[in-house]
Parts: structure tokens; C-alpha cells; sequence
DNA sequence: ATGACTAAACCTTTTAGA
């Protein structure tokens, strides 16, 4: 089964892309779950018929304008919950649900749109240092009783110099700080791992490219979306890789999918 | 160049993203 994070930056705009997307999944043995992140809509205006219409299901948790988050599945999720419990928060950033495992066992999966954090000395940075405590709260909570579960979505964070298109440069800077690592490792040492290092990568991947001056084109990017997976899902793993192919799209999110393979 | 590009909204300008 198929696993995938995907920062759409508008669903509205990108919806005809997702779809299309999901369709050519098909002929690898389709997408099991896919993890959305910034649908900028409110949730009255989330596209479910488009996708009952693929054959699929959804949940979602809108917000206008900015953020937002969904789990689009072949099966329906249960027990799902939006946004981290006990923390109190303005913005649709995280939603969690379980799936059928396809071996008579359940998938946790916790889809989430980290905050950005803007700079290191701002409000906003403040906020992402304080979401990412409170995540991690969460997410140790959920593995508690879910053995199999995956942490995916936009991560807005590197792990480290191979996920950073100029290290040099971007040091210190927004998604390469040293407290921002130091969270992502928390996350980490609950017992997850990050699976598109269990295989073999082409050399300079990343998930994200600017828009601006030719980003893309000239592979100026960083490897800010990820899938994490707990121990009990690492012996299924067979692979794990960006899919650049979305990104060459006319009018592409800055974003290209993650996919996680299971056996 | 506190820039470049894209998206949304309070829309010919600002805010946010990363």
C-alpha cells in the first residue's frame, strides 16, 4: 500500500492536479492515503464530490485563506480528531485518523501543516517552538496505543545539510536552526523514523523549490516534507521517494508529493 | 534589493509562504 504527503498550496486551484495525480497512482497499485496540506478554503468549500467521484473518501479541516489539512483515502478514517488536543489554536494544521492496514490491522495517520516560523527572531518562530512542543505531546500520546503509525505532511523543517540545497548559505536560516532540528529529533526519538532515508535517494533531494528565479530548473530546494514512520511500520517500508513529475506541472504547487511504499 | 513567484483578500496593494 501507498502513502503520500502533498503541499498543494490552494486545493482550490490545484484540484484538477491532485485528481490527476491520483489516477496515475493507479497504475502502481494506487494511493492508500494521501495527506494534503494548506487547502486554503474553508471547510463548506472542500471538493468532496470530486473526490467520491475518483472513488474516494475524505476528511478534512478547512481554514479560509490560509493552512488547512485533509486525508484523502481509499477507505473511510475513523476516529479522527483535528488539530492537537489541549492546545488551544487559531490555525487547521494537523488531522489525525485510522485506516485499515491491508493486513487486518490498523494505520494510524497523523497529517499535519507545521508552521512555517518565518524567522528565527519573530512572533512567528515563538509559535512554531511552542506548536512543536505541543505536537510532540500528541504525537508521543498517539503512539501509545497505535503501534503502526505514520507522521506525515509539511514539515517546514530540514533535517540536516543533505536535505538543503546551499548549507553554506541557508545556514541558521528559517528550516536549518538548530532549535528547529533539535524538535524534528525529539520527534524522532519517540521511536520514528524517517523513511525516505531507509533507501537509497538520488543526490540533492528535496520536496520544495521557490517559485522564484527558476527554483525548480535549477534544483535550488529543500527536503521539508516528510514521512515518519514508527518502528513496527520500518520492516514494511520498500521504499520511499519525491515524485518530481507534479512539479513540472503547468502551474504547480511549490511542493512535490512523498510517497512511502508498505509492503 | 526586506528582490525574484504565487495565492488570497481588506484586491492596482498587502500579507504570507519558505
Amino acid at each position: 500500500m501507498k502513502i503520500a504527503t502533498w503541499n498543494v498550496n490552494s486545493l482550490s486551484v490545484r484540484l484538477p492536479q491532485v485528481l490527476d495525480w491520483l489516477q496515475a497512482q493507479q497504475a502502481e497499485g494506487g494511493v492508500d492515503v494521501l495527506a494534503l496540506q494548506e487547502l486554503k478554503m474553508s471547510d463548506d468549500k472542500f471538493p468532496l464530490a470530486a473526490f467520491n467521484e475518483a472513488g474516494y473518501q475524505a476528511q478534512w479541516f478547512g481554514q479560509k485563506t490560509y493552512n488547512g489539512v485533509a486525508l484523502i483515502s481509499r477507505h473511510a478514517g475513523t476516529d479522527v480528531v483535528k488539530n492537537i488536543p489541549g492546545f488551544a489554536d487559531e490555525m487547521s494544521r494537523v488531522i489525525t485518523a485510522t485506516y485499515p492496514d491491508g493486513q487486518g490491522g490498523s494505520l494510524r495517520v497523523i497529517g499535519a501543516y507545521f508552521p512555517n516560523g518565518q524567522a528565527p527572531d519573530s512572533d512567528k518562530f515563538v509559535y512554531k517552538m511552542r506548536w512543536l512542543t505541543a505536537l510532540h505531546d500528541w504525537v508521543k500520546q498517539e503512539m501509545a496505543t497505535h503501534p503502526q503509525l505514520i507522521l506525515t505532511g509539511d514539515f517546514n523543517i530540514t533535517f540536516d545539510d543533505l536535505d538543503v540545497w546551499d548549507p553554506v548559505a541557508l545556514k541558521d536560516t528559517i528550516h536549518c536552526t538548530v532549535q528547529e532540528r533539535t524538535h524534528l529529533q525529539a520527534l524522532i526519538d519517540l521511536g520514528l523514523t524517517d523513511s525516505f532515508r531507509l533507501f537509497d535517494q538520488p543526490e540533492k533531494s528535496y520536496s520544495w523549490w521557490d517559485y522564484r528565479d527558476f527554483g525548480f530548473r535549477r534544483n535550488r530546494g529543500l527536503r521539508i516534507d516528510h514521512v515518519l514512520i514508527s518502528a513496527a511500520l520500518k520492516d514494511r517500508a520498500t521504499a520511499c521517494a519525491v515524485d518530481k513529475v507534479p512539479r513540472k506541472n503547468e502551474r504547480p504547487s511549490d511542493h512535490a508529493p512523498v510517497v512511502l511504499s508498505l509492503a
